[in-house]
RNA sequence: GGCCUGUUCGACUAGGGGUUUAGGUCAUCGCCCUUUCACGGCGGUAACACGGGUUCGAAUCCCGUACAGGCUACCA
């Protein structure tokens, strides 16, 4: 049987990076055994929706880089895959419980829960629903039902131990005075996550259940509900979570969460899911650089940890930075074309492609190729003064003038050439080379640090340089 | 509180009875390269939570404790 593998994230407005992960790991698994990966939304809870949440998670996966085979817009065959389309197929499978005595309907107010539930607080006993209504008569139901007084499906647990076997951690057993008569069906007659993940995963023939370490608890609810229904449970795998740098589950008020904020940041998403792969997860080797096509021919799930994994931002701009280098400048051409435009800058691909390559071992992020590189596309307005008070000394001006008058004459202006000619100027002078050097490059560029000077004169053209050595000469004073 | 899960350098992790003076990467520190800033190279600091067992031998297996996280809704 081939695998199929399923995202299914409830539409909160933005996916969180711990989604992402999940997300990834699904697609991987996929990728790794020829299997499909599909993404299926689980919008059961009406009290929660949030406009546009939809196609700003398809958006945001697809930015990703991981395109899902069935799903919302897409199709297939076990349609449709959101679940509020999805509320009959619930209430049928539901009622086939109730017929068939594994589940009870339940008048209880929310109002005598919480009393309940705030009596067993105090009385020290876990909170759990007192199965108040689990042995109401035939007639009583009938009577409540008249009466035209709401309730909800609740499953009935059984006298035994649950068992099953987690991919990740092996064996779970856990005791039925732990598992509470889980709510199937609530009032408004949509299902909750319980009831309508497991009809789901069985409807679409999902044959692993890859989700977050927070689902652990409640499997043994999804166990009894495959049982109840007579189908086969696929395979679980619950994944550790991610943390926040004091190791609790990773969350909004400790820093950026959602994946746009770290597109929007720049980062690249080949560094973000490589980033993301490695927390929780190695290929044991010491490679660590991997594309998306490479993850999904490592990827397995005997290699994924227990134990939660911090959101290190300083590894994840590393991971940026090693991604950037390796990447074709015609691709980050492509990329920063909005920041290009954003700044008013008018240059040819050619020229951009150039100050692409120079920059590229001193930027850790996109943008940068335009934000720290200006001086290519203006001349500067002002000038490092601190810089310049450090560097500066008395000759300084009438060297750089020289200098220029000197660099007038190069037959190419070619950084070769740059070179030569500002050491024979400094010889000629009788001043060190190297006096000059930072002086030419603030006069360039304005500033003391860049790329490699004479490499970036040379891009500039000669006009450019002399034009703003002519400039700073007249303009800089002590 | 109860239940479940986890615990190797500051972080991500390798290692799953002898191959380990516990390896790699990020961060950090030092040196080299470089008359800038980076990149790069070399090196350093730095970890098996604790206590019992099992064993000739335990980071590795078992038990307990501590700590951490998750769950405990008509949320997912």
């Amino acid at each position: 049987m081939s695998v199929r593998v399923r995202f299914a994230p409830s539409p909160t407005g933005y996916l969180h990076v711990g989604g992402l992960r999940t997300a990834l790991y699904n697609y991987l698994f996929a990728k790794k055994h020829g299997g499909t990966f599909i993404l299926r939304i689980e919008d059961t809870d009406r009290t929660r929706l949030v406009q546009g949440a939809l196609e700003n998670l398809v958006s945001t996966l697809t930015w990703s880089g991981l395109p899902f085979d069935e799903g919302p817009g897409v199709g297939g065959p076990h349609g449709p895959y959101i679940q509020s389309e999805r509320t009959e197929l619930y209430q049928r499978l539901g009622k086939e419980l109730l017929d068939n005595g594994h589940a009870y309907k339940c008048f209880c107010t929310s109002e005598r829960l919480d009393d309940m539930r705030n009596y067993q607080q105090r009385m020290g006993q876990p909170p759990r629903y007192d199965k108040f209504c689990e042995h109401l008569s035939a007639a009583e139901i009938k009577e409540k039902e008249d009466a035209g007084l709401p309730y909800v499906v609740r499953m009935k647990v059984p006298e035994r131990t649950i068992r099953f076997h987690d991919e990740i951690r092996g064996l779970i057993e856990i005791e039925p005075s732990n598992i509470d008569d889980q709510v199937l069906l609530k009032s408004d007659g949509f299902p909750t996550y319980h009831l309508a993940n497991v009809i789901d995963d069985h409807d679409m023939e999902i044959t692993h259940v890859i989700r977050g370490e927070e689902w652990l608890p409640s499997t043994p609810k999804h166990i009894l509900l495959y049982e109840y229904f007579g189908w086969t449970p696929p395979k679980f795998a619950h994944l550790p979570l991610l943390l926040n740098s004091d190791r609790s589950k990773l969350s909004k008020r400790q820093g950026d969460v959602a994946v746009e904020d770290y597109k929007a940041k720049g980062y690249e998403r080949e560094a973000l899911i490589n980033f993301v792969a490695f927390l929780g997860w190695n290929p044991g080797s010491e490679k660590e650089i991997y594309s998306l096509q490479e993850l999904g021919q490592e990827f397995d799930l005997d290699r994924v940890g227990k134990s939660g994994a911090i959101f290190n931002v300083e590894k994840l701009n590393w991971f940026n930075q090693q991604h950037l280098k390796v990447k074709p400048a015609a691709d980050i051409l492509e990329q920063i074309r909005p920041v290009i435009s954003e700044h008013g800058i008018t240059a040819s691909d050619e020229f951009i492609i150039k100050v692409i390559e120079l920059m590229r071992d001193r930027v850790n992020f996109l943008p940068e190729f335009v934000t720290f590189a200006l001086y290519f596309y203006q001349d500067p307005k002002e000038y490092d003064m601190e810089a310049i008070s450090k560097k500066w000394n008395p000759e300084t001006l009438s060297s750089l003038s020289a200098l220029n008058e000197n660099l007038k004459n190069l037959e190419n202006f070619t950084h070769e050439q740059i070179e030569n000619q500002l050491k024979l100027t400094a010889e000629m002078l009788g001043v060190k080379a190297g006096g000059m050097v930072q002086p030419l490059r603030i006069a360039i560029s304005g500033v003391s640090a860049g790329p490699a000077l004479y490499m970036m004169m040379e891009i500039l053209g000669i006009e450019t340089c002399l034009r703003r050595l002519e400039k700073a000469v007249n303009s800089i004073k002590l």
